[in-house]
DNA sequence: TGGATGTCGTTTGGCACCGAACGATATTGG
DNA sequence: CCAATATCGTTCGGTGCCAAACGACATCCA
């Protein structure tokens, strides 16, 4: 099993080919690294964008409101500070987000009972329903932005960003 | 030249692992796209707030004003409207992002000859200088967050995002 | 030439996001 | 047992982000 590599510039978008043209008189820029960062964010806000408007908009429900559900469902009730970890954001930004699910009926909090400091956040029958009404569209529409790809270059593409994830994990 | 691509599970995270368990009781789910596109976004959070904490904070820079300073410095003085399409923020959001900066005295606006409605910014000689200082560090920790990858590896994620971006486009 | 239409940057309102600071609760060390 | 320390969720202030609506300016065309 094996990809090919570019071996010449043909590949670059036109934004890229002109930031190259410009910084190209720099020394010691490394050309590689600062293409796959870059796109990392253009895709990122690209596939945010394209899945609040086409996925969650009809709901009005934000992307990181839809982390939230779909994270509370596969993985149940959560304490806020591990719903906050897995959704990546700070525990000051989760209570938030929870504010606004909650007032939209889609979860509730309850304090914890061994830990009084704790909140547990849990999915209401409502919430529940959204997420499991609206995730096969969301995975459908992931099919649809990676579709220029192959099955093979769809896992290479995970593979490669899993390790720069290991990178700033040991950070 | 050629990419090796995993053929069983183990490269998984152990937060991808605990995902496919639950999400695997669905039919007709697509891990590979949904792999990939779901660590598109953990690596653009993770490396977007490692820049602010590593490279920007000091500064009390923005990954959004960075973007923006970057945008000018490599293409020169823009109508406001390229500067956000070239920021991939909105119109709007921009308005927002030039005030900040421009209190800061990193740039200036003027209106346009041409064209009464637009209005086109500047770096600042503070601005410049800023930029100028702050590229190579930004560059540096590029090379830094994907040092797992071979320089090939570099290239080829930044292929694959290439054409989840030409996707997107096309939509 | 003058009204319809389009595009410019801005404003507004709502949500997301972070760091810092805070009160409440838990844990630890003497 | 209690004082010091750590961690919980929340609040606050500042910024980023978008859609929608707006006035100002440009363009089109009848």
């Amino acid at each position: 099993m094996v990809l090919p590599v570019p071996l010449n510039d043909d590949d670059l978008t036109p934004t890229e080919r002109r930031v190259t043209a410009r910084v190209g008189e720099l020394h010691d820029v490394d050309f590689a690294a600062m293409a796959a960062v870059a796109n990392v964010y253009r895709v990122a806000s690209a596939v945010r964008n394209h899945m609040e408007r086409e996925v969650l908009g009809d709901d009005r429900l934000s992307w990181s409101g839809f982390t939230a559900l779909y994270v509370l469902w596969v993985w149940g009730d959560q304490e806020s500070r591990h719903l906050a970890e897995e959704c990546s954001v700070t525990r000051a930004t989760l209570t938030g987000i929870v504010n606004t699910l909650e007032g939209r009926g889609l979860v509730t909090r309850k304090s914890s009972v061994e830990d009084g400091r704790s909140v547990i956040v849990s999915l209401t029958v409502a919430g529940r329903a959204m997420i499991e009404r609206l995730f096969p569209t969301f995975n459908h529409q992931e099919v649809f932005v990676t579709n220029r790809l192959s099955d093979d270059q769809r896992r290479s593409l995970a593979h490669l960003l899993r390790e720069v994830l290991r990178a700033l994990d040991a950070d």
